[in-house]
RNA sequence: CGGGGCGUGGCUCAGCCUGGUAGAGCGCUCGGUUCGGGACCGAGAGGUCGGAGGUUCGAAUCCUCUCGCCCCGACCA
């Protein structure tokens, strides 16, 4: 391929509404063009780069079996009110109605009347397709001799974020792989799961870049495990504890806290409901340095507490106080606090609220007394006594809280958010080293949600009627493009994983106007490609070298051979190396030879540097 | 959605406070000199200053409303 006719336009300054590398990189090296907020044109070196990702994810499903299909982008909503998610999906649900609602709507306002259009949206853009590939398979499958069954799709993706950013990592509309499994039973669905955990192991290897697969958290009512996979990079959103002794990985929402000492574990004193005088003390480390009585001067830092209250919401409406209880230098983790009391939205209590209902300021707040409120408690405090605590009293604290005395009905469990150097909960050896990663994958084991809400059933070998169970499984494909560049670039550009760089080789001619050195050029590239490489070749009239450098490093293509009169006087190119910038001459006949044994040293060095 | 910021040639920005001929650099076109890490000279093309209304003899500039975009928070491939 020619330069001179690609369409490219590189740009020497990032654009000012791009805010992270990828996007930055993306659009200075003419790939992508924002069309609105979280919308993007692909042009055509992004689409070569995402057309190859998506097909090592076609080739690594086929091996499982997996059938492709497409499903439609717009969907009516009645499937998603048989499965019930068009009331509880939400605002990221783009809704919409056509011609015949329109006209009932405007026929309903032309009567005087002033209903409410929502309620004439009857089709929505997909977002996820789980309803209609029940449709699906609940209309052609009725036999357990047909099962299981694994349907994925590459689609484009629409999803009406509330802040849509980062370009192709957080867009409205975007490309995605979905798939869906279908089963007779349970060990068959376990079984499905474990297979595709492995093809995304497989696929995320071989776009070359460093992943890991996290244990995430399912939700208070999703389904019984799932997997997330992860891009590591520093830019990451999501924070993953990985342990340095076993394999155990997850994300931090979900990963296990082991119980530390806290609090006094000796003679307990009594709770001194005469409270300690703490004025202007807010901070656990004051608190902590604030308690002093005839016998103490001080305390230790892991013997105060902190109290957290949220207001929590349940799927069938009704809300709950919940007070949560932390050692002072512990972070609480709201996701395990939801979990563990099965609600299905929790928001921490507005600070005027919360001060109402304890009668205390910020910072003197404490479990003590509370009516009506669930109260619990990190295990890192089970057994905890003569700890301090707000007194829900502003300028006052307790001293000498026993929880298990003094919060009567109390629970213990893990409410805590694991930290970095943490002892892993798994093998009780390792500690948890911390990791930045980007999500461009999830498999997800889902039950009988949406087969029972659809009818999507079977008849098993009795000739009994029973739903299927589902699992399902998504990458975000052009996220995952722009993770790989979140993680591979320098000062200079992108640097391809050589699997998805948009071309492998880029021919640099810097003097085209020599008949001699472009008819080399040009046969390097003709060379090139006829050994099944993929070249760009620069043939741009009229540029400085340097310029074409620039652009070079830029692009990023793992491989680039410079064509130029210096060399050729000695009768030689150049071939260098994106990542390392080493450079090899050799002579223009053997560029083939070179390239090829530059490109088993690149994807070998892929191998030993991906995930595990 | 709450809080903050920004909309001026394709890109980055100045001009706005204090109203009076719409600017610079990059990119693009043409000519010439250059030519191994974003060269130089000359000549060009390209903008209803996000939109609507208002104030004024006169608005990019002041006022009102609106739309779009970006950042920070609660949600997610």
């Amino acid at each position: 391929m020619k330069q001179s006719k690609l369409l490219i336009q590189t740009l020497r300054e990032t654009p000012r509404d791009a805010d992270v590398v990828s996007q930055q990189l993306m659009m200075r090296a003419g790939m992508i063009q924002k069309v609105a907020a979280g919308i993007y044109s692909y042009l055509p070196l992004a689409l070569r780069s995402i057309r190859k990702f998506e097909e090592i994810t076609r080739e690594e499903l086929a091996k499982d079996g997996c059938q492709e299909l497409l499903m439609p982008a717009v969907l009516p909503a009645d499937l998603w009110q048989e499965s019930g998610r068009w009331k509880f999906y939400g605002d990221e649900l783009l809704r919409f109605c056509d011609r015949k609602a329109k006209a009932d709507l405007a026929e309903r306002r032309q009567r005087g009347e002033t209903p409410d259009e929502r309620d004439f949206y009857n089709f929505c853009l997909g977002p996820t397709h789980e309803e209609v590939i029940t449709d699906i398979v609940r209309k052609n499958v009725r036999s357990y001799k047909q099962l299981p069954m694994n349907l994925f799709q590459i689609q484009t993706k629409f999803r009406d974020e509330r802040r849509p950013r980062f370009g192709l990592m957080r867009g409205r509309e975007f490309t995605m792989k979905d798939g869906y499994s279908f089963h007779a039973d349970d060990a068959c669905a376990d079984r499905e799961y474990w297979a595709m955990f492995n093809a995304y192991k497989r696929i995320f290897s071989r776009l070359g870049v460093k992943f890991r697969p996290v244990e995430a958290d399912s939700g208070a009512i999703g389904g019984s495990f799932t997997h997330e996979f992860h891009v590591l990079a520093g830019s990451g959103e999501d924070a993953i504890l990985s342990c340095d002794g076993c394999e155990y990985t997850s994300n931090i929402e979900k990963t296990e806290a082991p119980a530390l000492h806290a609090g006094d574990k000796g003679k307990a004193f009594e709770l001194k409901r005469d409270h300690f005088v703490t004025p202007g003390v807010v901070g656990q480390v004051e608190q902590a340095a604030g308690m002093k009585d005839a016998e103490h001067d001080g305390m230790p830092i892991t013997q105060t507490s902190k109290f957290f209250l949220y207001r929590a919401t349940f799927a069938d409406g009704g809300t709950r106080l919940v007070g949560a209880v932390l050692r002072g230098d512990h972070e609480v983790n709201p996701v395990k606090v939801k979990n563990l009391i099965g609600a299905a939205e929790l928001e921490l209590m507005p600070l005027e609220e919360a001060e109402a209902l304890t009668g205390a300021k910020t910072g003197f707040m404490g479990p003590v007394g509370l009516q009506d409120v669930t109260i619990l408690v990190d295990r890192s405090l089970e057994g905890a006594v003569n700890l301090t605590c707000g007194a829900n009293r502003t300028n006052y604290h307790h001293f000498g809280l026993d929880p298990a005395r003094d919060l009567p009905g109390c629970t213990f469990a893990d409410l805590r958010m694991a930290a970095e150097g943490d002892t892993c909960t798994r093998c009780g050896k390792g500690n948890y080293q911390s990791f930045r990663g980007i999500e461009v994958g999830q498999v997800f084991k889902l039950g009988v949600k949406y087969s029972k809400s659809m009818g999507c059933t079977f008849l098993d070998e009795q000739g009994k009627e029973n739903p299927m169970v589902m699992g399902c499984y998504g990458i975000g494909i052009t996220r995952t493009v722009a993770a790989a560049i979140e993680q591979n670039y320098d000062a200079d550009g992108i640097i391809w994983p050589w699997p998805i760089a948009p071309y492998q080789v880029h021919v640099v001619c810097l003097d085209p106007g020599s008949p001699e050195v472009a008819s080399i050029a040009s046969q390097v590239e003709k060379d090139l490609e006829a050994a099944g490489f993929e070249v760009l070749h620069d043939d741009r009239e009229g540029l400085s070298p340097g310029a074409k450098f620039k652009d070079a490093d830029l692009l990023g293509f793992p491989l680039r051979l410079t064509v130029g009169a210096r060399g050729l006087k000695d009768g030689i190119v150049e071939l260098r190396d994106r990542r390392t910038k080493e450079v090899v001459k050799l002579k223009p006949e053997t560029a083939v030879a070179e390239v090829s044994v530059a490109r088993d040293r690149i994807m070998q060095e892929l191998e030993t540097a991906g995930g595990r």
